[in-house]
DNA sequence: CTGGCGCGTTAGGAAGGCGTCAAGATGGCC
DNA sequence: GGCCATCTTGACGCCTTCCTAACGCGCCAG
């Protein structure tokens, strides 16, 4: 999980993006203004700064050198100015990117996630643990603790249907259409022949599976 | 001095943009589009790509893509599209930032050194060793315990792409359209050969691979 | 009690993927 | 033009994967 160090005055936004941010998993610090902020990011060292200009105290590119003399995580100016002078000089002073208000959510996230993308290669992990085996969405790598489990490409398209909702029930329709395309929906036949398959190679016992369960009449689901 | 690489299909943006380069002592390459981007980009490794989303032959997440299988180089989107979808799209395929055309010269000027600034301290030890080679990224090298291994353009082209991603499943849609271009998903059979040719290269017992790896149905794995 | 239904399990044949080899193309270089 | 390295292309045998059908079991309703 990312700390995200959020530097903003107003309560409003503040609240919105603290909200938005923490849906997504992001452990997030808020600072009110730039002494704070300096103060917040020694004491609990932030893997990304989202930085407002207009703060109370000081200036905006006084606070990106603050934080640049020890810190090197990247930082996301958001401004309501829109003059190339105050991008430039914030982009100069250290900071990496620069968004303009009224700006919307979906773009400020998918620009920390490419930040945090480049700042932290490969550390981003979509893995899920059981205590019977791990999987790794990214890899597409199974591992037991007899080490790695060889899985069909159907065997996998199953399994992380599944996996990608924990703990939710997926009808058979679902995993039919998805997997087999549409108009397989009634051959349930495959889908007890791959479960069989996938409980064979992941659970300890078959017979009693823990991790891949059927719900009768309604579809399986996948608990860690 | 960096090396930026423009793709841009609009010759008079395209010129514009090469002379303030030029001017501030970057080295500029250019390509009018996808297909030629990727070959510009293959011969002369970039520092900083430079891309416009309204292509003739490709999408530009086509292209960013392509780019991303070998090359971590920060890319700057332009395009005139302004609307959120594009922009995450374009950031989640692996861009490093989107400027909205029509977009000032000193700005795009910042956000380029902005980058280039990111980029250039983690230069990131580019090789990779297993117990029997050792790849060199930086250099274009492969030795084991004989010597230099020799590898034509194309080898060269496949090892590159599975080791910048150690561990992880390429499928080999991506190999194709990576290293022969869009529209050779379907030629496996190039991808065998090769894969052949390098195992018979690099691993001790080419029968029995320990580190390029085939995964049946769904692509190859280079595992240190 | 009995028949139907859904689920798990097994096995075998068909289809297609994979590794391998070798024979043309292709293109650069002398 | 001829030589060489490299890339394409086709053919073959082997092996995996997928589909399909059959059977047994447990549950529930009739």
């Amino acid at each position: 999980m990312s700390r995200v160090l959020i530097v903003e005055d107003d309560r409003q936004l503040l609240r919105a993006l603290s909200i938005n941010l923490r849906a997504r998993q992001y452990d997030v610090d808020a600072a009110p203004d730039g002494t704070s902020a300096l103060a917040v990011a020694g004491r609990r060292p932030p893997d990304l700064v989202i930085l407002d200009l207009g703060l109370p105290d000081m200036t905006g590119v006084d606070v990106v050198h603050g934080l640049r003399g020890w810190c090197t995580a990247p930082i996301i100016v958001l401004s309501a100015r829109d003059t190339q002078g105050d991008k430039v000089a914030a982009l100069d002073a250290g900071a990496d990117d620069y968004v303009t208000k009224p700006f919307g959510m979906d773009e400020l996230l998918a620009r920390i996630r490419a930040a945090l993308r480049r700042a932290s290669p490969g550390d981003s992990a979509p893995v899920i643990r059981t205590d019977a085996f791990t999987i790794d969405l990214a890899t597409k790598r199974v591992t037991n603790p007899d080490g790695d489990v060889r899985l069909t490409p159907t065997e996998w398209h199953v399994l992380e249907i599944l996996v990608r909702h924990p703990g939710k029930l997926i009808p058979q329709k679902q995993l039919l259409q998805e997997v087999w395309g549409p108009g397989y929906e009634s051959e349930t036949n495959y889908l007890r022949v791959y479960m069989a398959q996938l409980r064979r190679k992941l659970e300890p016992d078959p017979s009693r599976p823990r991790h891949l369960l059927t719900e009768p009449g309604m579809g399986y689901r996948f608990t860690t």
